[in-house]
DNA sequence: AACACTATGTAATAATATAACATATATTAG
DNA sequence: CTAATATATGTTATATTATTACATAGTGTT
């Protein structure tokens, strides 16, 4: 088997949070996260970012760095949490993960002058979304 | 002539911490910019962010995203102030601009699936220089 | 001179993220 | 099972990154 999916049982703070960016249509901030969760028992914003942290690691979630915000994986089955891929509109902000073998295949193999490959890599496309354009 | 090159002036602010990013070895902060710039008259974190922002916007400096930082230009003729690449160092934080027409051209044709193309696109591989390795 | 535009100065504050420390819960080894 | 270890949680305080609001100054055009 070449891809062996450890399932990472959520913890409470993660799965409520979790559930909260899964059901969201868009990005969440940390502190909208926060205010989100208070009514939960998650008071501290430590308590969120621990929670991010783990589920950007395990590849639940992802960093939207240039909105410092966070969606949830919709690459079913993502072993590329490591290699993402988004589509951002500059009007209504509307985010979209990419997902495409093309396009992955092509950055896991690019190199550098040096010869270099990098196997993590982050890609973010600005643009106007379909109902912006 | 296919690309031409505005010539901006920097005022005497952009020029000032320009100067400063550009000698600097490494990617630096806002706030490393706003202390050592600070003999120079430049007092507040403001005056800092908006000569920031407007190098950015005329392609003389990028954003690391993942990183909050900012490094010169070095694509010598950077038309591509909004295509921007960069293979960023784990271990050191060693940051380089990707330079490679192989890889803007693919870029700059890639469709999601859609069909849409998108003109501005920023790309951060990971992995360990060359030291670091 | 009048106007528009850009840049600057300054103070206050907002938004994002981490440090430090105490406690609790889960997992593993003996 | 129990002790040891690792992971997760709770809480307070603080650090870091970035913007709002408003006043002033310079630059170029008509
Ligand atoms: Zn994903
Ligand atoms: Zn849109
Ligand atoms: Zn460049
Ligand atoms: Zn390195």
């Amino acid at each position: 088997m070449k891809t062996m999916h450890k399932e990472h049982t959520l913890t409470k703070n993660q799965q409520i949070i979790f559930d909260l960016i899964d059901k969201s249509s868009e990005p969440m901030k940390a502190y909208a996260i926060l205010f989100n969760v208070q009514k939960k028992g998650i008071k501290a914003p430590l308590q969120v970012y621990r929670a991010l942290d783990k589920l950007v690691e395990i590849g639940k979630i992802h960093k939207i760095e240039s909105r410092n915000a966070f969606i949830a994986c919709h690459n079913s089955s993502c072993q590329v949490a490591k290699a993402t891929a988004f589509s951002i509109c500059e009007i209504c902000e509307k985010v979209t993960e990419i997902s495409s073998a093309g396009l992955s295949k092509y950055l896991a193999n690019f190199k550098d002058k040096d010869g270099m490959k990098y196997s993590k890599y982050n890609l973010e496309f600005f643009g106007l979304c379909k109902k912006c354009r």
